[in-house]
DNA sequence: ATAATCGTTCCTGTAAGGGGAAGGTAAAGT
DNA sequence: ACTTTACCTTCCCCTTACAGGAACGATTAT
């Protein structure tokens, strides 16, 4: 099939499903005829993979390792959870940065009075150099 | 001064410094006998501020907007504040999504015994198409 | 035959700089 | 005075994961 049927089966853009055969995570045959790239239903299926992994964070270049995990058929699953766990400990780590950015954002906003004066505590504290972070 | 001390005064890179000089941030005096870019007290005050505004993970374009608030001395918290309350939201936002991208993994992540064996639940649920979201 | 839709490649842009080359300038050591 | 070292400059490529669009060819529908 042409990349804009893979494309909606796969429920992936057709830049992506290029852009996916540009780097060589998942290629089609082409065409010789008329140069267009065809996609088989295996294709189709590691495209979607791909675009569940990417739903679930992961990059291009683990959506590549789970792939060739997942075309394994003698592959461990150890891999594979130990992968998700270290996603998973990656988005723990970004939660506590962004859980400590929010208080401290919270507690700039807590002092200003926002009352239309030109006083302001958070350009006040912004302005401040900081010497430890 | 030139850029390295402004650069180590406010805690940013040269890199950094050169970069907000170009895109008009923080333009300094060009020393005509040499080309060197020419920091004041001042210019190393705004570059600190911008450096605690990136830490709050304001953007460039955010840190123009905070910059101009900044400088101006009848300006009213009021914009202020509303720019902070933006962002706070924005990061609850992304609170929300990382949340519940964690609930899904570590779903996945339960569901493998990773035990070495080649059956692994997560790769078959990505591989599963999901027509909603 | 013609128009609409699909496909192709190629170029540009995104955010915010990092890395490094090539070359000029200044300060410090000998 | 001379040389080494340190610092400055511009310029270009690299990063992520595509999106947007131009220019043009192929296929399909009217």
């Amino acid at each position: 099939m042409n990349i804009g049927s893979a494309a909606k089966l796969s429920g992936l853009t057709v830049k992506s499903v290029r852009y996916y055969a540009d780097i060589d995570l998942v290629k089609p045959v082409i065409n010789e005829k008329n140069g267009y790239r065809d996609y088989n239903n295996d294709d189709v299926a590691k495209l979607g993979f791909i675009g569940q992994a990417r739903k679930f964070n992961f990059s291009i270049r683990e959506c590549r390792d789970l792939l060739s995990l997942y075309e394994d058929k003698n592959r461990s699953n150890k891999e594979v959870k130990k992968l998700t766990i270290e996603k998973i400990n990656e988005i723990d780590q970004k939660l506590k940065e962004l859980t400590l950015l929010r208080k401290k954002l919270s507690h700039l906003a807590d002092n200003c009075k926002g009352n239309g004066r030109p006083d302001c505590p958070i350009l006040d504290e912004l302005s401040k150099l900081q010497k430890k972070s």
